[in-house]
DNA sequence: GCGTGCATGTTACTAGCGGTAACCTGAGTC
DNA sequence: GACTCAGGTTACCGCTAGTAACATGCACGC
């Protein structure tokens, strides 16, 4: 019976770790990032304390929270870029994920993608490593899954990297933009996106009179 | 002589109002976005509140420093647009005007890309409008140039707005990722950016034995 | 039965932030 | 000399993240 309380203590841990974050899931969802510590903790029904030896601090509270939207977004988007279909209608398979996902839950999202900013944390932050996790690491598989499936020559790896993050942030930008405003339809957004990535700029002709883009 | 007296007065204001833009810009050059309105008015020989007389708030004093840097960055970006080459050429010079900026002061980048996050500002974050004025600003001028001089067929001035958002987001994001892990040179990367915006993901053949992506 | 750990929870605090009210001070004007 | 008024300061408020110290309950070995 010993081993069954040990395991019984280590899934009550675990148990108040989920309820806490999904405590927490409610606030941010609310409240937006700017959530703060108390709140979550009456949120949870509990005091700051407990809070800060679950997660170390406001920064590791986040990670864990981001985690759980991350891998979910993650996979959704593996899945639109593995389905049995053509390149093109695959591509936009994953921005119609993406732009669905960031529609449905506007603010979980903004959370992604502004999480740090803590008002006194570590100062290192002379070249990068500031841009949002989400972001990084959907460039990261985005670039696996472009060097896994292209030919693209020598130094194949490096440009697929590139790509991956460089289409990981037009997508980004696109949609943040498209979010704020709604100039058109998702599924126009979609094609827009596609025919851009489809080399439309570079044959797209120049307009009568002027010297050309 | 009262007029120049008044003048006098503007005069003096406006120099001071310069003068503490510069010693912000100092300390943003230094403790990059965190830098805390004490820390700046400790920069400028002075105290809080005639900061806060001069600019209103944070938010305020952090907008006319973003305007100058934005301003001056965008002036560069429109020049690099605006130079007499074939599109490709200037293309390429766009992102690598781009690239040189943030690469030569991130902490400047950095703060403009990552500027409001106030403690306790409005909380009016439900859609959008939260990405940084500066990516914003970009996008629209791409966009105006895009749809100055291409001709896209019906659509063409949503296009190019789509386009133009999208195009600064990869910018941006394959930017901030070269940034923190400098895995090539500054010429590759604009190569590689350059090439994807020709169409290379679409022509780009499968890798044997793969569905292709 | 009784102390001993140990996890869980609390209150009460520090240090620093953005922002403001109230006061002071010196130059110019009638 | 009194009066005004811009420029500047001290001292404060309410908020935040984060922590130290104290309390409580529950399983263990003796």
């Amino acid at each position: 019976m010993d081993t069954t309380q040990r395991t019984e203590q280590q899934r009550s841990a675990d148990r108040r770790r989920r309820e806490l974050l999904e405590a927490a899931d409610r606030v941010v969802l609310r409240d937006g990032p700017q959530a703060s510590m108390n709140a979550i903790a009456a949120e949870a029904g509990i005091t700051k304390p407990i809070l800060y030896r679950h997660f170390g601090d406001k920064s590791g509270l986040y990670a864990a929270l981001a985690k759980r939207h991350t891998d979910a977004l993650l996979a959704s988007l593996r899945a639109a870029l593995d389905a049995p279909a053509e390149r093109r209608e695959r591509v936009e398979a994953t921005l119609d994920t993406y732009l669905a996902a960031i529609e449905a839950r506007p603010q979980v999202y903004r959370f992604l993608m502004h999480p740090a900013e803590g008002t006194q944390g570590e100062q290192e932050f002379d070249t990068g490593k500031h841009s949002a996790p989400l972001l990084r690491r959907m460039g990261e598989e985005l670039a696996q899954v472009i060097e896994e499936r292209l030919d693209l020559g020598p130094g194949s790896q490096q440009l697929a990297r590139v790509w991956g993050h460089g289409i990981v942030g037009m997508m980004h930008a696109a949609g943040d933009w498209w979010l704020g405003e709604r100039p058109c339809t998702r599924a126009e957004l979609v094609k827009s996106l596609a025919d851009l990535l489809w080399g439309r700029l570079a044959a797209a002709g120049d307009k009568i009179g002027g010297p050309g883009f």
